[in-house]
DNA sequence: AGAAATTGTTCAAACGTTTGCACAAATGAT
DNA sequence: ATCATTTGTGCAAACGTTTGAACAATTTCT
């Protein structure tokens, strides 16, 4: 059928351990021999077989990804694929493939991971967090596989992630605004149960207690990680008596929603609202105006992630691994947020 | 170190082939044994090594998905994560594995299918289709490789491919328009050299030829599939002595753009142009207003192309197969184009 | 009752690599 | 010249499965 290792050993004149050996780089191997055997792979089009590669040397050079659940808001895709760009691209730099599975119920997810771990098809895994996969991550822990966690894991903090500093983006976010001129600046968050609404919230009030802003609660509304959650706030906000000048919102789709409020109500942005958001997916750049958003790297955290994850692979036993990676971020300007308001009364 | 077959068979007390053909359903094991050895297994956590299986019976159960370029266009992201989706999806329910690949270079791109298909470390691939991996198809064929390909080749016509109806779906789109009594209709159209814009500037014609209505060339422009297009396309149309009251547009995209540009210029949509466009992006539902769109079920050609290479795979031999898949498209209406224009002199 | 077919299990070879060990040849040290 | 190294190669066992062939025990057919 196809052409192995020893196919070629006979063809070159050598033994099939000193084809091995040329294939592995051994010093033992001299010049000439190396040379010769190199011919006759072209010659013949020899290519490893991986699979009985894998069998004696215990170790796939792959790795796989979880994708959580239907996870039917389809506008992640852009996330997760942005995500699996990056952890695709790192792992084939480093040698590896890349292997996605599609949870289904945590149960199954459970399932697919055992039989790739166990069943030693790859070497490691990455997460993507969605809130309760303990199950997953329980079993990673007790059988001692090498896992990383996109994200961040309250329960097991000491466990190897990549994450965003959420509580300095929003932060810096919300300096932004300040250092336009804004002294009246409200939040839509999401969630309350998801960490990074609530590391978000943090930045944003630690911000603004820095530069002696007034912060009131009426100026703080939280909602889901959805465009109807945005248009639903900015009917509440508009209707107050005092109204924000401008807005730090939780998730650029979610700024859609605001923007779709805003311009239903006739208001402007930025003259009547600046807006900075959070992720700078593409739909901040193309919607109208255009969103200031923090970008979070998130091809870098992929591309992070499986340099971690196979960084900890390859040094199984060594624990003087970083543990918790943290992806810059940075902000960018777009229209939504390039006006100062008129001096307060 | 893990549990082998041979830890089973010897707890189990029956050797290690019997356990196999456990594992494998064989008709000839007795109920008790059966049931023992799945004790036994349960027991001991046992997972089959599937590199030592693959070995052994030359199938991996497992395919790869070629994922084009670095691809820079962000947007694309949506289309190719909703189709690896449903590639995932339908691949694990027929108990495969999926495997991304992500090309550099085209030589890098036929060096990583080569290695994986000649490696057999997968047993077939899918190709998404972007203009010219000639190479990569070149390879396959000429190496007998199991593959489908996600669009529609015109060296190639013969090859295993899943594709939408984009004449009848352009077809479709502007028999909609008609149908509300619109006349002049244009058509902002992609790049040329792409099969995909002439086929949907086909069933744009012949629409209106059905229909006898007018055509004129200034109707129709040329561009890419980027927003600045549709941007572009408008400060033409709507400075044309006769303008069209609505148009079909090639992209999702490229409606934002058109959008944008209608705004900036002061018209309204749809009351002074409706749109339709094509392939249901999210953006489609997210802009303002949201757009009519077509959608070509992404999600659906994913899962059938992995269906029809798995088939293919497990029949290799037999050439029974239907060579061409059709996805069905179906035309989503939204505010974009639910307006009748005043009939005209 | 004996032959033939069926049922349940084991043996051993194979899949295509890697790698420790052995060994011969070449080189270097004395 | 002799012995100790170094260099280059080959042998054979192992990795964890699957599977054809063999065989014994049981059932079915005349």
């Amino acid at each position: 059928m196809s052409v192995t290792i020893k196919d070629v050993a006979k063809k070159a004149g050598v033994s099939p351990s000193t084809v091995s050996r040329v294939l592995s780089n051994n010093t033992r191997i001299s010049r000439e021999t190396s040379q010769k055997v190199r011919d006759v792979m072209e010659e013949l089009g020899y290519h490893p077989n991986i699979m009985a590669k894998s069998l004696v040397s215990r170790t796939t050079e792959s790795i796989c990804v979880i994708l959580p659940k239907p996870a039917e808001e389809l506008f992640l895709n852009m996330f997760f694929m942005e995500l699996i760009r990056g952890i695709v691209t790192q792992a084939n730099r480093s040698g590896y493939d890349v292997l996605i599975s599609s949870g289904g119920s945590e149960q199954e997810e459970v399932e697919a991971v055992s039989r790739l771990l166990k069943g030693k098809r790859v070497d490691g895994a990455i997460l993507l967090y969605s809130r309760k996969d303990d199950q997953v991550v329980e079993f990673l822990k007790t059988n001692q596989f090498p896992f990383v966690l996109v994200g961040r894991s309250e329960k097991f903090p000491e466990i190897l992630s990549v994450d965003n500093d959420n509580v300095m983006a929003a932060y810096d976010a919300t300096k932004h605004l300040i250092s336009l001129g804004h002294q009246r600046i409200g939040f839509v968050s999401g969630p309350p149960n998801h960490i990074v609404s609530r590391d978000r919230l943090k930045g944003y009030v630690t911000a603004l207690e820095e530069a002696g802003l007034e912060m009131r609660k009426e100026w703080i509304v939280e909602g889901e990680f959805l465009q109807e959650s945005g248009y639903r706030a900015m009917s509440f906000f508009m209707n107050l008596p005092e109204r924000p000048t401008a807005l730090v919102v939780v998730d650029d789709l979610v700024s859609l929603g605001v923007l779709r409020g805003l311009h239903e109500l006739g208001y402007k942005v930025p003259e009547d609202l600046c807006i900075v958001s959070f992720n700078n997916l593409s739909i901040a750049e193309l919607s109208s105006p255009p969103v200031t958003s923090i970008d979070i790297g998130i091809y870098n955290l992929g591309y992070t992630a499986s340099q971690a994850l196979i960084q900890s692979i390859q040094h199984v036993g060594d624990r003087q691994f970083q543990k918790r990676h943290i992806i810059p971020h940075r902000l960018v300007i777009r229209e939504s947020s390039i006006y100062t308001p008129p001096k307060p009364s």
